[in-house]
DNA sequence: TGTTCATATGCACTTATGAGTATATGTATA
DNA sequence: TATACATATACTCATAAGTGCATATGAACA
């Protein structure tokens, strides 16, 4: 039971909800997440990390990023988020979030949001 | 998005979620929950009225007991309810609860644990 | 090997939450 | 209408969890 009380704990959270129901559309990486959501790069790593504890996500670098990914053996996840697709117009945020992805190449070479500056 | 994650925070309880369990089976009244779940009475009623506060239970009284029933609008619950049930036996706890449902008449009456006292 | 940069972690602070106990509420009944 | 009893709420305490900021880590590359 504490398997599921924990799930339900992890994604009672605004902002690792986010961050789930992107890593469902695909693969990101951290600076892709932090620039899609729109927030700070510690928030964002400490919501992955929290998601990989439960082991409900998958890091693999590459190159000079790591990518996430969102491992599909949980049944109980993969159903609720199949159940807040088919309503995703009644989460307005989330589907924003989703909308948000096709610009998501625009973070990768702006990582570091310093260098917009020189 | 603020009402999947207040959802998700009331089923990250242990006692909330096996309290939820309890309902999605049958009705059935607060002094019922107490002595089948074997918990402190207002830990229950403090439950309870997490899960009315969210509108996923309905209170009824019935002479002297107030029964709980789970309401079964919210998609997204009754499809985590689904999937626990699915694979109830990976949850020995709640699994247990249910089993002992069967013995629920035991508590209606003795509801007053101070009266066997006597 | 030193520097850059993407990511992770630590810390201080504030707020939220659960547990346990005592007590309040309110209905039913004598 | 007084009492009993089922249920709800209040209060205190300890702990957990989120936030923001600073800094550490560690891989890539010059």
């Amino acid at each position: 039971m504490d398997q599921l009380t924990s799930l339900f704990k992890v994604l009672s959270d605004g902002t690792r909800l986010r961050v789930v129901t992107l890593l469902y559309m695909e693969e990101l990486c951290v600076c892709e997440l932090v620039g899609v959501l729109d927030l700070p790069q510690p928030k964002i790593s400490k919501s992955l990390s929290k998601l990989r504890d439960l082991n409900l996500v998958q890091d693999e670098r590459k190159e000079k990023f790591v990518f996430y990914r969102l491992k599909r053996d949980n049944e109980i996840l993969n159903g609720i988020i199949e159940g807040i697709m088919k309503n995703i117009h009644e989460y307005p945020q989330l589907q924003q979030d989703i909308g948000r992805l096709s610009e998501k190449e625009k973070y990768l070479d702006q990582c570091n949001p310093l260098s917009i500056l020189e």
